[in-house]
DNA sequence: AATGAATGAGGATTCATTCAT
DNA sequence: GATGAATGAATCCTCATTCAT
């Protein structure tokens, strides 16, 4: 159930003030007042105030997902794993630069999703972060990327930049967002090469 | 008011339910229950719901408030920055660890706080990061630090990883804690170095 | 909020209630039980039980200066002083012994008032109170009152009576009323004339 | 239950948080805080907070109907029944006024009482009353006094502004307590008079 | 006499959701 | 599609009173 003027209006009023004041704290009365709609109506398009959160998760991990497939099925063959892993952080940094409201219901509010749509959201995660850690792999056997640290905590390490940023960004202009991506990828990258080459 | 049986009982009580199950889905009646407690006999100790996540938020920052002075304080007075930054580095990351729980219910709960409090948290926090940023801003000063990263994304950099921990740090060993410490303290100060040095 | 089948039965209750037992020893709960609906459908129209008190007062207070607007602009240009205050005197006492059981709460439950309301019901009493006393004045300035004694402690003799029935009076039929109402202003107008007159 | 220093600072608090808060309003707690008192202290010498607020009743009617025997008893066996009445009201007014916050408890905590409590008071006041009415009674026998109203309305009409002094009396002074009392007595009198005299 | 921790019943209020219209 | 009145369960909190010390 996801289209109409009345369910774009109430997801944006949801993003808003889940992000601002936190799910528990937000009544659908909220919401719906938020959005310029009735709670009728709401519920006509939407399940729940669980569906609402869920929304939410549904259409960030989508997006990156998407954007992530799409990134490495356009590097070029001969590409090295160093560029498209660039290409990769920086993309996953600006979109939640761009997203950032959402992104901070997703790191606070996961416990307040339902249970099967909890899993959901952990498995469709997971499953990001796998192909991500497949990148790092591809260049630790490649002799780019230290081993000897645990392949698990260098993605923790670089997804903990990306959950971070709804913490302390704060949006002062559109060239800030690039800079800061690039930054951040470049902590990592610079982190990850191996120590004694 | 913080001592008595009855009162750490129920601390504990509340750590563990807000960790596992988040503040608004925990209801007082179960940390009483969990704690063998009345309700009476909680708001003996505690003025409100919000007290109790208060108390974790207030124990956690004192704690580690404490051990950076006490670390900076201990430092040789001839010890190079770098020396006194690994120890902190690893101090911070080997207490959140001790302390996954609270660190948990810290970040995730920040919001569910009244209003002066979640100021005054907000203001210890910042004090705490402040000292922290000193550190890195003499390393700065003494040209072992790359300087092309504003100070502020450094630290960010950095606590992203501590407040990481509660994703995806699961205890299975003693010396497990100490490792992960000292390989993401690494990680940081690596990506700290000077590039062209 | 204030109309609704609902709305009309929940006030009547409380009215009843509040008259009864006090407001501090009603329930909610006896409230809604009485008036037949449940818990939310009040509070769908009443915002606290506070709300329900305000209420009473709320039309009393309207009630009783519109009938004192009312009959000061109807009293005929060229009539006495006195003829138009003996009516206003009726009129209050007579709408007091209709409305006895609010005047029972209005008396004795000013202090549960929230802060903001009972600021407004003391305003508006005195608002009608001044106009009461500038009827009395008139009479002064005109020679038929007496002047030795404080003006507020005039309107303070009358108002005592007023208040004070829902202490005393109990309905025996139509006619007492009237008849209370013509002997007590009758027993404040003599003590309102001028002693040596 | 009624000596010693603790019991004192107890009514004495009591009184005045009573009078300001409201009897409903008010915590045990906060009446043995403003005493500076323990709970437990209270409890010795009061066996409830209904102990605490039938103390108030129970000394301003013991006061009073003491003060009032006295004056009857003390009358001159040639003095007219109004010399004796003027001294009776200018008492009981003077006395209210001494006891004004005892008094605002007295009539707008009466339901409060628990019930065979709240039937002694009403008991008592009643006696109190009657032997008020004894004096009009006696006046209207002597021919000096009007018939023309029923008894319990001119007792009622004399109690009334007895009962409204808490509403709107406020100390400026020792002397306005005496004129208060006067000039109130000779509202009254002046309307008992008989019309035709 | 005095303490104050503990009890436990009761109270006001909120809110996601339903459903007749 | 849309309304908003109504539901009713759940929640946080208060407080007079007791009792072991």
């Amino acid at each position: 159930m996801k289209d109409s003027h009345v369910a774009d209006d109430v997801m944006n009023a949801a993003v808003e003030l889940f992000a601002t004041q936190g799910y528990a704290n937000t009544s659908v009365q909220q919401v719906v007042a938020a959005a310029g709609v009735t709670k009728g109506a709401m519920y006509h398009y939407f399940e729940s105030k669980d569906d609402l959160l869920f929304g939410i998760y549904d259409s960030l991990l989508t997006l990156q997902k998407g954007r992530l497939d799409e990134i490495i099925a356009a590097a070029a063959p001969d590409a090295g794993v160093d560029e498209v892993l660039r290409a990769v952080c920086v993309d996953v940094l600006e979109t939640s630069i761009d997203y950032i409201k959402q992104g901070a219901v997703f790191f606070r509010s996961m416990h307040m999703l339902t249970e099967p749509r909890r899993q959901e959201v952990i498995r469709r995660r997971r499953a990001y972060h796998d192909e991500f850690a497949a990148l790092i792999a591809r260049g630790q056997r490649e002799g780019d990327y230290r081993t000897d640290i645990p392949l698990a905590m260098l993605v923790a390490h670089f997804f903990s930049d990306v959950h971070y940023l709804s913490h302390w960004y704060s949006a002062e202009g559109p060239e800030s967002k690039t800079l800061v991506a690039s930054q951040l990828t470049d902590l990592f990258l610079t982190s990850l090469r191996r120590p004694d080459a």
